[in-house]
DNA sequence: TTATCGTATTGACATGGATCAAAGCGACCA
DNA sequence: TGGTCGCTTTGATCCATGTCAATACGATAA
């Protein structure tokens, strides 16, 4: 089976010592941002080596997640930031009726938990889609620290601004892209993340489900699976399940922007 | 006419010394947030008088626009904030193949330009939909300040979040609800706010075009006045081109949650 | 090996909203 | 006062995606 959606390398940095099953999943061991390879994605960009050991005593601890454990839920009280280390999330909205919008997808170096600043609960549901890991970082604490280090603050504040940004790209996507266009930018932006982070542009895992997608892409999931095979039968793509081959790169990027409108 | 969404008293609050029009945009008249009406809307909320006289200091000058002017577009060089002082704001992001989606609307109290921090340039058009004022808040400055007042500090963080809680919001609404639900829940929204600033819950005026609330929804224009009509039939609301009476605030309510999915 | 369960694919059909087109309305200007 | 222009409303038709249903696939457990 191929693995190229795991960069052995990087993930023998990030393996912990200890590798016994752990039956509590708050593990106190420190999570070390000076040793982290997720640098240049997450808040210590640009620090010093005595900034870095001073965010190194605020990361308090690691938290392991099951597949399908929630990191937080809708209502719970906001306490801490979350960066992922390893592992995939996605975050939802449930409705009363029971639609629900999956507002995003996770990897490691991105920051959960944001959503709940504003109204000191979180407002959505942070899930891991694989067995995962996060650092946790008391936000009070960050806050503090964030004055002291101007570089921590503007980091903080560049990963929420680029939040918004995204979500701008959300929006413009729900609002007014067809589905293969919907599907052409998830595939994409997926494989520009990976890509980002040592793994293969052109080939992996989808760690979520077609009803995941579909539900971030605003579609049913029997549109996406109609897209999917399209994009194969075009040979755009080749799919297996969950495996993803992207083929055709600039063919994906062609139905992005002269759409028919 | 009826005025019922000018609330006079705050108004006078608002107005300039000088009422002579102006040809230059940029005012280099103090803004005073210690002044202001908006305080509990805006960044000073909790400060103490010493601190305000500090965020006066910051917020530097006010800028007038006149409607449909731009306060910054696309790739404009980051440099500040800006509060809405008085008036009303879109913004959107334009793609090259014509399509647009408005992505907001802001009225008084309300930042603009976060956008801009993650990348330094911003990454979407904010138009003024009427005449308008807007505080300008230099960004350095303010990161500078927040550095020493942790309220402001936590004030900032909390704008900033509740932008992507309402960026949320917008998803769900975009990749679920039908039409008549997005403008029901359109409508609740503004009256919401306008309640908010001391205008009528039930009866405002509307600042933009069909076809901008539609952009904003993800309908077109024809769908937009087809949902108006119909509310109007059912006697939910009162429609007069932009200016809108809710009759049946419960009854637009009802139509949001109960959906038949 | 076979049974089971969650997930994915595919087909047939229904429908909400888009599209195209034609009036209607109001504000502003000459 | 009439004319123009931007915006809105309304109707007729079309089509992309949703809905419903059957089947297939793959992993896991017995």
């Amino acid at each position: 089976m191929d693995q190229s959606d795991q960069p052995t390398e990087r993930e023998s940095e990030l393996e912990l010592p200890n590798k016994s099953a752990v039956p509590i999943s708050l593990v106190t061991i420190k999570a070390a941002c000076s040793q982290c390879s997720l640098h240049e994605l997450c808040l210590s960009e640009g620090l010093s080596k005595e900034e870095l050991a001073k965010l190194d005593i605020l990361v308090g601890a690691r938290r392991k997640l099951k597949r399908q454990q929630s990191l937080y839920r809708v209502g719970d009280t906001f306490e801490a930031l979350y960066a992922v280390r390893t592992g995939f999330f996605k975050t939802d909205i449930l409705l009363e009726d029971g639609r629900d919008q999956v507002t995003g997808f996770q990897m490691a170096g991105e920051i959960l938990g944001m959503d709940g600043i504003g109204g000191g609960a979180h407002s959505c549901n942070a899930v891991a889609l694989e067995d995962s890991e996060v650092c946790v970082i008391p936000f009070s604490q960050l806050e503090q620290l964030s004055r002291e280090i101007q570089t921590l603050q503007h980091n903080f504040h560049k990963v929420m601004s680029r939040e918004l940004v995204r979500d701008q790209g959300l929006m413009m996507l729900l609002g007014t892209m067809r589905a293969e266009e919907r599907l052409a930018a998830f595939l994409l932006n997926m494989s520009q993340r990976f890509t980002a982070r040592g793994y293969s542009a052109a080939e992996f895992h989808l760690r979520m489900t077609r009803e995941e997608i579909g539900s971030y892409l605003g579609l049913k999931l029997e549109t996406v699976s109609r897209a999917f095979s399209r994009f194969q039968e075009e040979g755009l793509i080749a799919v297996q399940q969950k495996h993803i081959r992207i083929l055709d790169g600039e063919g994906l990027k062609r139905l992005l922007n002269h759409q028919p409108r």
